[in-house]
DNA sequence: ATGTTTTACGAAAACGTTTTCGTGTTGACA
DNA sequence: TGTCAACACGAAAACGTTTTCGTAAAACAT
């Protein structure tokens, strides 16, 4: 078991100086052919590998970036994880992975963990109880001491930095234009409660598209479900909420569902109720997971492109992190310069399966 | 943007030195009270915390374990990957995440970049590719540098190094018998290649199932698919591919499928084919994923606990380079004394759903 | 008044790099 | 033979910590 050999290690077996092997390794012409040789012989037989966390210290970047989510047992979330870490990679970067369990204060815990030296630059998305609290003042802290940040999908105006949402808007919109499109006259949605933003926009879309048609909008066919709790772990009551809100409203022939739980689960109530999919009842989800393809029949869904989210967000913040090491040197030059940060708009796509006709 | 703030800045500020300030931020008793007081306030207001990197560098130990697995949009992954940051998080520890893809050069690469001092151990699966061409070097040169690797799921006797699974054979074992007891007379295996040594002792299970049951094993019945290429863009081929087979052996009662796709695929199939679950055939998946709980009908299954193997995981890395420390101040002592590698199964327990009587 | 022990702090090394600058040796050239 | 540039290398600083050791001054004892 012999440790990883070090600069010093060389410098002393060869007889030479520290400066004299950094030198020869990086292929300085400052050093004879001979003396080069040697040590590039030397090292390459110890498998010489310069040590990252030196580096880190001494260029004072550690070309590592940290994401922090609300989960990961989550498709759309390891998706974006995905696309992250393909670009990251490419551009030589690494990838530390903190998860807030949807939680304020882990949130704020593992940001304080990352940001005292171990990344150069944030991608996140917002936790839950966070969006519930308006609190964002720790984003702001970190932004300030000169630690980018990317947020993704679950952003907030409040905080200056560069974002990369979905259309969440324009892709409820066009949802909901499919269903009428498909003959459906009665039109539930199936949402969060507002105060995570993506939810509030697709309703948003849900009503525009609606009114674009002349249809009015019958609040009895707007089911806000509660998720602040869990869901995986209250299957049964979402179920069962669910079923009481068809047998109440039992002339619904189309459903949009905020996201592919919803979406299943209605087509299991909805098939429990003796309905056939997608004859009686045409169902749409957001976020197309391995739910929706798999499920029978397939789920049509909007897809958000976590992956390409990912990359994208990974490409943002990189791309701003090398600029900061360019600014940094002509820092003499527009140093305070207003940034203008970039808001990327990733355009949705809808997959037609067997859910709707 | 000020940057963060670091000793020697609060040294000049302060007019001690840095020596002072350290000593006085960790309440050494060396410093007099009052000057704590004058620097901790001082600290606070500034808010000092740290600097990860130098720590690590003094320290020689990062804090921080890396994490090797082939993909990360999969269920049963994530879910380890959720144990391991529970317990690393809860023990003071970071977690950076690299893919491998399935792929050998991808693995070593990615080992590479995280040996070079940026972790302090490793937690892995091994990639299929690796699988494949078994070619183990890489893990082994990593261990003689000394830096300790837990291997989980996908492991390989030629390493010698912690490993947790999960009772492949057993868990098989257990789902072929309920199968039987449940009247199944002709049970299908829908497996993976043997090179996957999960796929290889499920297999096994699946035949000593029958075997002790006085059933006769039919290689009919075994259906190996080859998914060198990932599965879930071939989709169509492999629903084609059940289909065939359950044409052929047109008196399959039970199916037993190694991973939950190849179930709920199979389950697909089974009704176009105008076969009713679980009354005409039963259907038993292993890995209790997302699929299996939402399926209609919903899957019965053999649970891999992945979140318990992460944590075991993590909480046997830990422990590892926990005794490293200690055993180096009295390393004059069984320096290299035999270590004995510690492997931990998790059994696995059958999730009755819908898809078995 | 002298010797001894605390007290309270600073200097410096170490972790492993890279890089700037300085310097001794060589060879060429006048 | 003396001057100067080119060459080949080493010393030292810097990144931000912690920790060991040394040492003035103050406190105490005799």
């Amino acid at each position: 078991m012999k440790r990883k050999i070090t600069l010093k290690q060389i410098a002393k077996e060869l007889d030479v100086s520290i400066s004299t092997v950094s030198k020869a390794l990086s292929n300085s012409k400052e050093i004879s052919e001979d003396t080069t040789q040697k040590i590039q012989a030397f090292a390459n037989l110890y498998n010489y590998k310069p040590n990252n966390i030196a580096l880190s210290l001494k260029n004072r970047k550690t070309k590592t970036i940290g994401i922090l989510i609300p989960e990961i047992v989550h498709h759309f979330f390891s998706t974006v994880i995905r696309g992250i870490e393909r670009v990251a990679n490419r551009r030589g970067y690494n990838v530390i992975v903190g998860l807030s369990n949807e939680s304020f204060t882990k949130e704020i815990i593992n940001m304080e963990m990352l940001a005292n030296g171990s990344i150069d630059g944030f991608i996140l998305s917002i936790s839950k109880e966070t969006l519930l609290k308006q609190d964002y003042h720790h984003f702001n802290a970190t932004i300030n001491q000169g630690m980018p940040i990317v947020m993704f999908d679950r952003v907030v105006n409040e905080v200056n930095c560069d974002k990369v949402i979905v259309d969440d808007f324009n892709g409820s919109v066009k949802a909901v234009k499919k269903l009428i499109e498909n003959d459906c006259k009665h039109i539930a949605l199936l949402t969060t409660m507002d105060y995570v933003s993506v939810g509030r926009l697709r309703t948003q879309g849900y009503i525009k598209a609606l009114e674009d048609n002349q249809i009015i909008v019958d609040s009895n066919l707007i089911l806000k479900i509660d998720d602040a709790l869990d869901v995986e772990n209250h299957l049964e009551d979402l179920e069962i909420e669910i079923e009481q809100f068809f047998k109440i409203n039992n002339n619904i022939d189309g459903v949009f569902a905020v996201n592919e739980l919803y979406a299943v689960t209605a087509m299991k109530v909805a098939r429990k109720l003796g309905l056939r999919i997608p004859d009686d009842i045409q169902v749409i989800g957001f976020t197309d997971g391995v739910l929706s393809k798999h499920a029978t029949p397939s789920l049509t869904t909007v897809s958000q492109h976590g992956q390409k989210m990912g990359e994208q967000a990974a490409n943002l913040l990189i791309d701003r992190l090398e600029a900061m090491d360019t600014e940094e040197e002509d820092s003499f030059a527009n140093n305070d310069r207003k940034s203008d940060f970039i808001k990327v708009v990733i355009e949705t796509e809808i997959i037609e399966r067997e859910s709707t006709k």
